[in-house]
RNA sequence: GCUCUCGUAGCUCAGUUGGAUAGAGCGUUCGCCUCCUAAGCGAAAGGUCGCGCGUUCGAGUCGCGCCGAGAGCACCA
């Protein structure tokens, strides 16, 4: 038995009590928590306060809740797990486990194997979208936060047993890449040769062809403020992008395809990988939209302006937002000159991703990842050559985008459940997180010259469109030079490979926890100093805590882990005193237990912070420990072997805690 | 104008469907390497949980109203 079926055994138990002796229904309203202090117990049911009310509101009587929490006492203390119930305060329930039977369980259950269900397809699929850069520059720390929230999501999701399909949405016809093309073209007047000259150079150079278009993308929002002419081109590349089969259509789909490489380069450097690329040129040339527009007609669900400000548009109305003056309560989906609008686009494609859209892209092979798992990308042609998974149909779908995309999100959401009310508003998720902004002071340091309005604020937004924001090549390398120079003088002895390789694990994991630690709803002011910190509430504390579990287990003997598991089995009573005094190994051990619980929160949150800061939390309680009880100089046997499977409960919790988060553990550090 | 998010220690942030004495990191001060890795551990100091009213046995958490900050509300994407 694990902690979470202990618990739902012991919730159970109070609610069949609560029921057979005071006739009330507590349904699953009965919470259980853990108690602020492991002194008060493993596990407290405030719900005596609950019943005394309900009791009143039943019978009229008053009953005392300290009177109703012993009778909830006896039944639990009837329970084989639970070595004594304490009734404290005004009425809450403490139970605490019996110690040394929880602990060979735990240590019994961990050596015989763990869950995984991934390649079930039985499981219904969920999808996840995440990372959907612009292919017109490089990445920037504003991505990253985006990516990293999906990735780990990903991760969560898998572990908590659930098949996922990773998708990462290519806006490649969109103004974007437009304004990219119009600085190739117009401003360095370079056709499709040239540029495939200039990636050449670039490469044989060291540069980066992602590099190059952000510095670009920067130069033609300023060109266009000096020349309103250049917006005119850019509406004619526009066009032919969208048309496609163009020359202008060739140069755009080089540029984003060499920018959608580089960004996969620059992901996959933080273990972030993705099963396919949908692409915005697809949606077109498929004719997404047209099957979306006939299904939205035949269910009567959008209807034909024939006056008013929307007079000659097709639009979906909303009664959730009420209009007014300046804005209508209804969506416009396509304009009074026949065009889609974006939201329009969206709705078909979230369509497809429920399965419901009746069409399907074709696919190829984009590229093999190191580890040899593939990612593909959608093509408008049948392609008929490769053995292509199935993708779409997903039973939930997870889309990662900031939250001032809120009310786009909504109205696709509302959206797709009006045409499809079966499947309803539950099946589409905005996982919504705020942006990554600069502190003035980082701006600054990116050689910004700051105006004094911009000066005054306590962060500034980045801006592609400016050039503004910490691309994320260039953290990463700063994070990995900063991480080298510190294996270099903790660890001179090893090769130079085996030390760029912690300290590329030690920069992932760095940046991966900063970036997790937030919630969703706080706006990251990045500052470099916190960034590239390795103290404090850091992936390197994490890492540290764990890769200081393993040395214990590499100095230990070779049976040291089984033998333990042994004695403990063996020495119950013994192991029962122990534990009369060991508070904090006790705490600990029930910290590890607690895992799966902490993932299953995160799920039904969307709140990867949650899973973090838990890591966090058990890294710190391992120190503790750690520098408390030497293991390898313990002379008590029934200690030592406490002692060891407490650290082997809470290095395997702290290990598979930190590969959710997409944080590898180095050997040494 | 309307909608959403946020306001907790000097700074940056956590705070489980309402529950026990509101926590962590950074910074400050003071300790700890003859000992499994000091990227660590311990201690001290630091709070009117923006303000007010309400609901409740119980409010940082829920409701209403103010104050302050941010984002969004296109026939843009």
């Amino acid at each position: 038995m694990n902690i979470s079926q202990l618990q739902k055994v012991l919730r159970e138990k109070v609610v069949q009590t609560a029921k057979e002796k005071f006739n009330v229904e507590l349904g699953t309203a009965v919470a259980g928590e853990v108690p602020p202090k492991t002194e008060l117990g493993d596990l407290a049911f405030p719900v005596a306060f609950e019943l005394a009310k309900r009791i009143k509101q039943q019978t009229g009587k008053k009953k005392n809740p300290r009177e109703i929490a012993e009778t909830l006492r006896a039944a639990l203390e009837t329970q084989d797990f639970v070595e004594r119930v304490e009734v404290a305060g005004a009425g809450y329930l403490n139970v605490f486990y019996n110690r040394a039977k929880f602990l060979s369980e735990s240590v019994s259950a961990n050596a015989s194997a763990e869950q995984n269900s991934s390649g079930n397809e039985t499981i219904s699929k969920v999808c996840v979208e995440h990372t959907s850069v612009n292919p017109n520059k490089a990445a920037h720390i504003g991505h990253v936060r985006n990516s990293v929230l999906g990735d780990t999501f990903v991760r969560i999701l898998r572990a908590s047993g659930k098949r996922v399909e990773v998708q990462n949405y290519i806006d490649n016809t969109g103004v974007q890449v437009a304004d990219v093309v119009v600085g190739f073209v117009y401003l360095e007047k370079k056709n499709l040769d040239d540029i495939k000259q200039l990636d050449e150079n670039l490469k044989a150079g060291g540069k980066s062809f992602d590099y190059y278009c952000w510095d670009l993308y920067a130069k033609v929002g300023v060109a266009y403020q000096q020349n309103e002419g250049l917006k005119t081109k850019r509406a004619a590349v526009l066009h032919s992008i969208e048309e496609g089969n163009n020359e202008t259509a060739m140069l755009a789909d080089f540029v984003a395809t060499r920018n959608v490489e580089c960004i996969l380069k620059t992901m996959e450097r933080l273990s972030i990988r993705y099963d396919l690329l949908p692409r915005e040129s697809e949606i077109l040339h498929l004719h997404f939209w047209q099957k979306a527009f006939e299904e939205m007609k035949r269910r009567d669900v959008i209807k034909y302006e024939i006056e008013g400000k929307a007079s000659g548009c097709w639009v979906m109305p909303f009664e959730s937002h009420a209009g007014n003056d300046e804005h209508d309560a209804d969506k416009i989906l396509v304009r009074s000159n026949g065009t889609v609008t974006y939201t329009g686009k969206d709705i078909a494609y979230q369509m497809w991703k429920l399965g419901l859209l009746g069409l399907d892209f074709y696919y190829k092979l984009f590229r093999e990842y190191a580890d040899g798992k593939a990612v593909w990308i959608t093509t408008a042609e049948d392609l008929r050559s490769e053995k292509v998974p199935v993708f779409g149909s997903n039973e939930t779908v997870y889309n990662v985008i900031d939250s001032r995309q809120s009310y786009p999100q909504e109205v696709v959401k509302k959206g797709v459940a009006t045409i499809f009310p079966e499947r309803g508003e539950a099946a589409s998720v905005h996982l919504s997180y705020e942006m990554v902004a600069l502190s003035p002071n980082a701006a600054e340091q990116l050689g910004f010259t700051l105006s004094e309005e911009d000066k005054q604020k306590s962060f500034i937004e980045m801006s592609g469109r400016k050039g503004l924001g910490v691309k994320a090549d260039d953290l990463i390398d700063r994070l990995e030079a900063n991480a080298l120079r510190e294996v270099e003088t903790r660890h001179a002895d090893l090769s130079m490979e085996e030390k760029k390789k912690t300290a590329h694990t030690i920069a992932i994991g760095a940046l991966r926890y900063f970036l997790l630690k937030f919630t969703l709803t706080t706006v990251i002011v990045f500052d470099f100093k916190e960034a590239l910190s390795f103290e404090g509430e850091t992936g390197c504390f994490c890492q540290y805590s764990a890769v200081r579990a393993n040395s214990i287990f590499r100095k230990l003997e070779e049976n040291a882990l089984e033998n333990a598991t042994e004695t403990i089995s063996n020495s119950q009573t013994e192991i029962q005193e122990l534990f009369a005094t060991e508070n904090e190994v006790w705490s600990l051990i029930t910290l590890a237990s607690r895992l799966g619980e902490t993932i299953a929160q995160a799920v039904t949150a969307t709140e990867p912070a949650i899973l973090a800061k838990y890591t966090f939390g058990l890294a710190k309680a391992f120190n503790l420990f750690y520098h408390n009880h030497k293991i390898i100089t313990e002379e008590n046997p029934v200690k030592r072997a406490l002692l060891i499977a407490t650290a082997d409960l809470a290095r395997k919790s702290l290990t598979n805690a930190l590969m959710t988060l997409g944080i590898e553990v180095p050997e040494r550090m």
